[in-house]
DNA sequence: GCTAGGATTTACT
DNA sequence: GTAAATCCTAGCA
């Protein structure tokens, strides 16, 4: 099992390390193959002008679950690190509740249930009301899985310090959010 | 109090 | 390729 001890370090490691790890939530998931990684003294973080009513679960224990809602619609899941720190999962490959996912999504191409950090959190039925729960307790579950072959590269749809590399995703993955430069 | 903008996805041209 | 959907937060008056 993942320990807190795991997320008590650098984001970018976690970032690194979260690659192939299994996630479920209620049962349904998958191993994870892509992060993002954000750091408390980063401009791009939502952790860098210090802690808000909405940001309060980046601040929280590592291994804790921050839930905020972006563009006013969609949900996205972050694993917090060290306390400012955080990890965005931005795309799982479904292997487990696949047929729960499908009727969440409403969606027929596998490969675009989890492929995005909306799209995960729509597939895993996470929302706000889980900003804040540990994800070493249910309904979460994190299990070591086989870790495949890393690839890195800057991070999407931000604004500022977009040339930091910390972007992680399974080479060679077809459940990819978006496809890696070098990948 | 009001306004601008964002770690996105989808549908349409 | 471009636009729309939609809401919370920060920043400023």
């Amino acid at each position: 099992m993942i320990s807190r001890e795991f997320f008590d370090r650098d984001p970018v490691e976690v970032a690194r390390d979260l690659i192939g790890v299994e996630l479920t939530v209620g049962g349904v998931g998958g191993p994870i193959v892509e992060t993002e990684a954000y750091d408390r003294d980063d401009p791009a973080s939502h952790s860098y002008r210090g802690p808000t009513r909405r940001n309060a679960a980046m601040f929280a224990a590592p291994g804790t679950a921050y839930v905020y809602r972006s563009y006013g619609l969609h949900w996205c899941l972050n694993a917090v690190c060290r306390p400012g720190s955080a990890v965005l999962l931005r795309a799982i490959e479904p292997r487990h509740g696949v047929e729960e996912m499908v009727a969440r999504r409403g969606v027929v191409a596998e490969r675009l249930l989890c492929a995005g950090p909306g799209r995960l959190t729509e597939a895993l039925a996470v929302d706000g009301t889980l900003d804040g729960m540990s994800l070493l307790a249910e309904p979460f579950r994190l299990c070591p899985g086989i870790r495949p072959d890393l690839v890195i590269g800057p991070r999407i749809g931000i604004s500022r310090a977009t040339e930091r590399p910390w972007r992680f995703g399974a080479a060679c993955s077809p459940f990819l959010s978006r496809p890696f430069r070098a990948g």
